[in-house]
DNA sequence: ATGCCATCAAGGTGATGA
């Protein structure tokens, strides 16, 4: 089995481009992130032709993840169990406060696999209200990851997506840029490392070793011809899955050329 | 060995991204 993960960076402008990608990788399972898009807006049909179900959900234009999978989608499940609520403005005396639980995580049985799509916050800046959100978030993720394992040990799980966290030095193409910056801070990097404690394996490092092996460039300044990038789209995998991983690798050939999103797929090659 | 910011909704600009 074929497991993929992208930040698409806008699912209505990409869809032509996600469609080709999925032919031409013969991928069975895709999370996509940052859909920007309701549900209602949804290019699925487009998917079903290919063979793909579709789950979805996003409310705005902001945030959105989906699975595409043509192994089936079974027990789709919006949110993980004590997902934070963003809120904002309610600390004050006499404010009404502004709480929703956002876009930002959808699980789905696929072939046996239970694949969590995950667009974890941006933190935006280290002394940003959406940084203690992002912190949360990480630490309720590995609240629900490490229950599902005490569950079932055995259990085939794959936590992908777009982490917004460089989890080492080498993950970024200059540290002294990202000084003071969120992606790279002791606390984020704990955050994630106590995922990896908690039994998830990032299964693509072994078979796409750093350094200057990125997933991500930004648009500006030339980043992606200058290979400017950062790693921080991951597959964590739990320990049944992980020893499942026959092979990995970052596709540098979606993040060329007009229409391209500034994130490439992860894939990861599954033994039968 | 790629190509010099993109996306959205709303409005003619602002928010978001990392």
């Amino acid at each position: 089995m074929r497991l993929a993960t992208w930040n698409v960076n806008s699912i209505r402008s990409r869809a032509d481009r996600v469609a080709a990608f999925l032919q031409r990788s013969d991928v069975d399972v895709l999370a996509l992130q940052e859909t920007k898009c309701r549900d209602d807006q949804f290019p699925e049909m487009m998917f079903n032709a290919l063979g793909y179900e579709v789950a979805h959900v996003g409310y705005s234009q902001w945030n959105g993840v989906a699975i595409l999978s043509r192994v089936g989608i079974e027990d789709v499940e919006i949110g993980f169990p004590g997902q934070p609520c963003w809120s904002a403005g309610g600390g004050g005396a006499g404010e009404v406060a502004d709480t929703e639980t956002e876009a930002r995580a959808l699980g789905a049985t696929c072939g046996g696999l239970r694949v969590w799509s995950l667009y974890v916050p941006n933190g935006r800046t280290l002394a940003d209200p959406h940084y203690l959100y992002k912190l949360d978030w990480l630490a309720a993720l590995r609240n629900a990851g490490a229950d599902w394992l005490a569950k079932d040990p055995d259990a085939q799980v794959a936590l992908v997506g777009d982490w917004n966290i460089a989890p080492q030095d080498d993950d970024v193409w200059d540290m002294t840029v990202f000084t003071h910056s969120t992606h790279v801070s002791e606390p984020e990097r704990a955050a994630f490392g106590a995922i990896v404690e908690a039994g998830y394996a990032d299964v693509v490092r072994p078979y796409a070793p750093g350094p200057g092996v990125y997933t991500y460039w930004d648009y500006v300044r030339l980043r992606f011809p200058r290979r400017e990038g950062m790693r921080i789209d991951f597959v964590l995998g739990s320990p049944a899955l992980a020893a499942r991983t026959t092979g990995a690798l970052i596709d540098r050939e979606e993040r060329k050329g007009k229409g391209a999103s500034d994130h490439a797929p992860v894939i990861v090659d599954l033994a039968d």
